[in-house]
DNA sequence: TTAGTAAGTTGGACAGTACAACTAAGTATG
DNA sequence: CATACTTAGTTGTACTGTCCAACTTACTAA
């Protein structure tokens, strides 16, 4: 089976006519929370092994696929996840594709991105010991990434910011319960300006999306309704955006 | 350079902790356009050669990345295009990836999806002998097609109808010139529901899309003015969807 | 001249956001 | 214990853009 569908290129895969020069094939991960009041993105820092690329630098969590342990792309993905986070069903999305010769100095290679959504609390416990939050400034990241995984950041942020003005998205964000102005918190922190107060609140409110829960946040002036995600979560799609800025 | 990257596994590959089974990479593409007030899709037959998996079935165009001709991903989808069409600068956007164990019975394989569209002027002239359109009937097309390319399509329908919803995408559809009846009319086959007439003229007149040539279409009955796209021809994206069926 | 048809315009109803002022419910302070 | 402060949540008006329907315009055909 390994011979032939790896490089080994036995005589079966020969009769196929699949002697050539496969890329290699790996996925990435841009794993995104709010800490602190800000979005932040996993990053790993890379090996030092022997012929490893970009050693030491940071790099999105992701690595080859595994033809023996992964069933599809998704699964990989969510092994992937898991392995660096422990979380186990995020908001997962698949986010694109980059190819090319170049991208890779071992030679041709294509990877398959997704970005998932974790909440804070699970953002903070079990992280893998190379693994590590790093604030967003803009659309990147402060250290050099490997590869081009900048540029698959950037198209995740970019992703992320546009789906949120028209999506539920940020909802996978928050803990199992929050308050309609720390939902709304959250929407400014990825969107990054001000959100109108009751045009947000119709938004929600009206959406087949949260129910509220019989408690308060108590806090230091008037408390604040408690709501939770519904059972049948999926994301859901506003006929609007919100309005531009100007 | 072959030995290294490819199957052959050498000791520089081996070096690099490469010696492992890769996955077969591919690129497919979901060529829109309208024919006859239909949204079309093409689709070739495939061969019947020693180890051809789905012999004489129908799937989409696209095949393997060849890592000697294509610098990247999407130049590898533009050469499949230009190949099956003759067409060189569609609107293409990636649409996707889809890889598993078992969607090529040859083993491990991911395909990079991509989708097009083209005016229906382009659509008639320079085709292959092995392609062919067929209209779409709901989601899905009359042949059973090879591989997942039945899933594959059916996410680029969605995909392309969902955006249609509250992008510009349908100009790239048109010939170089057409009227507003002509576009709306355009929207609407993708759709497949009729649209409000003033309001989709308002909404394309106040983006910055197209401009009006000095010319009209005449016909049976009042003339109607004719409109190109303007160059800097990036799709445009609406703040609001059309309001939706019910 | 008249009927017919499709292009294009106009105006009122409606939905949802923007903006801003307001009320409500708690804590902290003198 | 009253008052200030803060944040939650509501209310009302303006505005934008769609929905719906009726209207005018420009042409062909009879």
């Amino acid at each position: 089976m390994a011979a032939r569908q790896g490089q080994g290129g036995g005589a079966a895969a020969r009769a196929g006519g699949l002697d050539f020069p496969r890329p290699l094939t790996t996925v990435d991960i841009v794993i995104f929370t709010i800490r602190l009041e800000a979005l932040h993105v996993l990053l790993v820092r890379r090996g030092q092994g022997e012929g490893e690329p970009f050693p030491d630098a940071f790099a999105l969590p992701g690595g080859f696929v595994d033809v023996a342990k992964d069933a599809d792309l998704e699964a990989c993905a969510r092994r992937k996840l898991a392995e660096k986070t422990g979380v186990v069903s995020p908001y997962l999305e698949q986010l694109g594709s980059w190819g090319s010769a170049h991208r890779d100095p071992r030679g041709w290679s294509a990877t398959h991105a997704y970005f998932a959504l974790i909440p804070a609390s699970a953002a903070e416990a079990a992280l893998a010991a190379d693994a590590q939050w790093f604030p967003l400034a803009g659309m990147s990241v402060k250290p050099k990434l490997a590869f081009d995984h900048a540029e698959i950041l950037q198209a995740a942020v970019r992703r992320l910011r546009n789906k949120v003005e028209y999506t539920s998205l940020p909802a996978y964000l928050m803990p199992e319960e929050f308050t309609l102005p720390e939902l709304q918190r959250t929407y400014e922190i990825v969107l990054d300006r001000p959100l109108e107060k009751s045009a947000f609140r119709t938004r929600m409110l009206s959406a087949d999306l949260i129910e509220p829960v019989a408690k308060m946040r108590k806090g230091p002036n008037r408390p604040a309704q408690l709501y939770r995600l519904k059972a049948a979560a999926a994301p859901v799609y506003f006929a609007r955006t919100f309005n531009a800025p100007e």
